[in-house]
DNA sequence: CTACACCATCGTATATCGACGATGAACGGA
DNA sequence: TCCGTTCATCGTCGATATACGATGGTGTAG
């Protein structure tokens, strides 16, 4: 069983709890925006919502980057809780955490 | 005449026109999120948008940080696009640019 | 057990950020 | 005209971001 798409990748977005404190919600607002300032995570974002299933070989082919490099965009979007990683033998499933993509259009819709 | 909301702010975000090339709205999405990817710019935000009209020494008032810093921060964010600054005699009328606020709403929720 | 594939991490180099104090430029009021 | 207010810019410093190649670690296949 070498399909991805059976490890990880939560069911789905539950409510999201957008936080009371207005300097919570600005720096829960500014880890989640600065975990997408940049083309390449907002490309790498696309790609692990556009395939449900997770991946991460595939998508150092889909970018014109580094494998290194395509893996500290990932880690850094991991530390900001913006994705998941679970590894699944000898490959690295990823996928989109729901609850903070859901918390990140809640805090910037509610501009 | 020292009203400063006369002065700028202009009347409200009218059509957003997201762009059509994926590459383009990577970038944009990017450009947008890094100018809110800090905290004290996302509370600069906050505050432009609260108070409808514009403000600028208010601002260092209410933030814990020095004047040229919140300056700093201003530049970054108009150099983005996400803010306007316009000058009132010896003061500056900032406030947000409602186009580039209503991109990146738009550009989130279309994740 | 050996070899390969996959991914993380290290080390490095350059660029930008974030903060501050000090200074400069523009404008209005006395 | 001179002064005070307001804001931008400069210079500096440490920390972080971004990119790459090289290396290491882990698991699968043969």
């Amino acid at each position: 069983m070498t399909d991805s798409t059976t490890i990880c990748c939560p069911p789905a977005a539950d409510a999201v709890t957008v936080p009371d404190d207005e300097g919570e919600a600005n720096e829960a607002l500014a880890r989640l925006a600065k975990a997408i300032a940049h083309p390449a995570r907002v490309a790498i974002v696309r790609i692990l919502i556009r395939r449900r299933g997770c991946i991460c070989g595939e998508i150092v082919e889909e970018l014109p980057l580094a494998q290194s490099t395509v893996s500290q965009h990932l880690k850094l979007m991991k530390s900001a809780g913006l994705i998941r990683g679970e590894v699944d033998g000898p490959r690295v499933c990823y996928c989109v955490e729901p609850g903070a993509i859901a918390l990140l259009k809640a805090l910037i819709s509610d501009l």
